[in-house]
DNA sequence: ATAGCTGCAAATCGTTTGCGCCATG
DNA sequence: CATGGCGCAAACGATTTGCAGCTAT
């Protein structure tokens, strides 16, 4: 680790927070993590893990993907992060020609179908951002079916 | 061929709406894609690709995984069938730390932003099927960014 | 006839794991 | 100094592709 690196670690704000959150969240504070959490946060949008790694590589060039891929998925188990979308392992198809959407549990991944009128009236924006068309609304409603409310 | 399967496809009422859907999207009927459709709309639920594998084989033994993955995409294309959920091809990990929901481009897969006040409100149902209990809900609103709008 | 589909096997893509060495607390 | 994290390479699961033969129109 080079005498600026080493200097950052003492003097970044940046930093000083990051500690913090690890502290909280019980991790240990290592230069990957800290530059890895940085870079995601100066990412726009929804970058893949691969974008993430290029951009880590700027700063630290010996990083594995592998460490990239390890410590997302433990930002996201420690909450500072979270999936866009559910992971659900395989393309899942919708067969329910109905207008519908879904309750999706957080912990076994389980996909329920729940009818639009279960749910109730969406709004409808006359416009939206950046000129986008929209075709139709998909709600995922998150949280836990039955069997997952009982801590295992 | 058996001659009861060929009995099935002169007689039965879901061939000739499977060859009328193929005719309206300029699909070529094989046995094939004829059993795969009926066994998917006969599963319930979300399966997986080896899900409907696994259940086409106890009427095809000898249909390829491959042949089930075509088909399923075909479908898709054709808009006999959706996908449950965008597939981005990777891990896409949310760092927007404010409540919001998501616009998807349906052609180049991009996800865009949407504040939650650009939306609207959502209905808030007291109570959902199965004992599901929300933590939140998450919208995706599907359709075609500017750059896709134009067709090529 | 002939364009398109099938099954097979190999290739590819995204992601995970095992392990010996090194950094952090 | 004792955990736990790191980088590497191999393993893995899901999906795609190339190709030679077969099928539907």
């Amino acid at each position: 680790m080079s005498i600026a690196h080493i200097a950052g670690h003492l003097r970044s704000g940046q930093d000083v927070s990051f500690r913090e959150l690890c502290a909280t969240h019980g991790l240990t504070v290592t230069h990957q993590r800290q530059v890895l959490f940085e870079v995601m946060q100066s990412i726009p949008g929804h970058p893949s893990p691969e974008e993430v790694y290029a951009r880590v590589q700027e700063r630290i060039p010996s990083i594995s993907l592998a460490t990239v891929y390890k410590n997302i998925h433990l930002f996201i188990a420690s909450g500072l992060f979270r999936e866009v979308s559910m992971h659900h392992g395989s393309l899942r198809v919708e067969m329910n020609d109905r207008l519908h959407h879904h309750m999706v549990c957080t912990r076994c991944k389980a996909i329920y179908d729940l009818d639009e009128e279960q749910l109730g009236d969406l709004p409808h924006p006359r416009r939206l951002p950046n000129g986008f068309v929209a075709e139709r609304y998909s709600v995922d409603v998150l949280g836990l079916c039955a069997n997952c409310q009982n801590p295992g």
